[in-house]
DNA sequence: TGCGAAATGAAACGATCGTTTGGTTATCCT
DNA sequence: AGGATAACCAAACGATCGTTTCATTTCGCA
């Protein structure tokens, strides 16, 4: 029986804990156990503590980010790059929701590292700017500041991992479009429909971990 | 000199570093030495770190969810039930923000005492009928699933914590009607315009801090 | 003024944590 | 087959943490 590469278990167990209990309050004990190993056993494999965090976060929070990038490189309409890229956040969200929760978590908002903040602030400009475009066409209404719309959206969408459970009654996609639906259209009955997306051709779809070779 | 109460500073210090650090990468040494005493003497304050926390926490939970309460028994319509609930949940997280911080990233999410998930499940659920009001009037388009919209919208008021900051050059109420002209209105031009808000009757005004004599 | 309680100082304890070390077993390659 | 290297065991260390204990100072008040 061809056991999976034991690097890949710790991973998911450090992610599974830290999700749970949050990084700090997560021993290493806690993520040698749940593999089956002694807690010192697992320095075969890192260099510290903060090793289990980086690697649990770094693979969704870099393919997120690359998805995203792709799409503003395209000329779409603004309307259906903004449903892409929520279509795209969320099934992130759905595929890795352990680790993105980890990421969510632990790395937006507390720690200060440059590398994860530069990447924060360029996802932000990113769809900031697909905002921007729509206000310059005219398609989308120039009352609201482009910013403060875009870290809304992305507020709504991050708060998935307070509630949103993979496997769940909703599907991804489903609440993606209910999201678009919303920000889009709005709550307010209209006369005008606000443009509903046709059938998806997806940019790319990528896979779930990392590797290592210790 | 009147000093003021010491409790209050203890507070205050513990929620300052609880959000820069998270609760448990915080010492009783960081907090006892902020406030320039041994950490042992805390004791006489406290029986136990948890305490701290809770403290911190309390005063804005049971606001925020009291003044949603109180909105809940008025019979306006919808989208000014909508509007008064969203500047009032941006105010309370603006004039409470360290200990509202707090709250989002220790207690929502991660530890489940049934005390709060009971008030954070009753924030929902208030905030749920507001939406279904909306639609059941016919206000509210209803090809968005209530408890969706209900959560994004919650979402997008929580991230707050995330990049406002008080004193900042976004006022707290500019925020909260960016919002609602965002969820009630959508993004997209539209020829009916969405409603705008008039002056604000406030429905009350509470104040910071909490009390405590050992 | 003096007394009792509140407030703080100062030190220590037991537990737990991240990490190190050195040895043992398993696995892979030629 | 055998040697190298990966994988893991088992124990220990030093640091830090939450908490306890007891002594000391400060303060309200009769």
């Amino acid at each position: 029986m061809p056991r999976p590469s034991r690097w890949n278990e710790i991973i998911e167990a450090a992610a599974e804990a830290f999700r749970t209990n949050g990084y700090a309050a997560t021993s290493l004990e806690d993520i040698a156990s749940a593999v089956g190993m002694w807690k010192g056993s697992l320095y075969h494999y890192i260099d510290s503590k903060e090793d289990l965090l980086f690697a649990v976060v770094r693979g969704p929070a870099e393919e997120i980010l690359n998805q995203l990038r792709e799409l503003s490189d395209t000329d779409l309409p603004p309307t259906e790059k903004i449903r892409r890229a929520t279509r795209s956040h969320v099934q992130i969200l759905n595929s890795n929701f352990v680790y993105a929760s980890v990421y969510l978590q632990e790395i937006a908002g507390r720690r200060k590292l440059p590398e994860w903040t530069a990447m924060d602030r360029e996802y932000l400009n990113l769809l900031e700017s697909i905002v921007r475009e729509g206000v310059d066409s005219g398609e989308f209404s120039a009352v609201t500041n482009p910013r403060v719309a875009t870290l809304a959206l992305i507020g709504s969408l991050n708060w998935l991992t307070h509630w949103y459970r993979p496997g769940g009654s909703l599907h991804a996609d489903e609440i993606a479009d209910q999201f678009c639906d919303l920000f889009l259209g709005g709550l307010i009955t209209r006369k005008t429909k606000a443009p509903r997306s046709q059938t998806v051709t997806p940019l790319k779809t990528t896979k779930p971990r990392a590797k290592r070779t210790a």
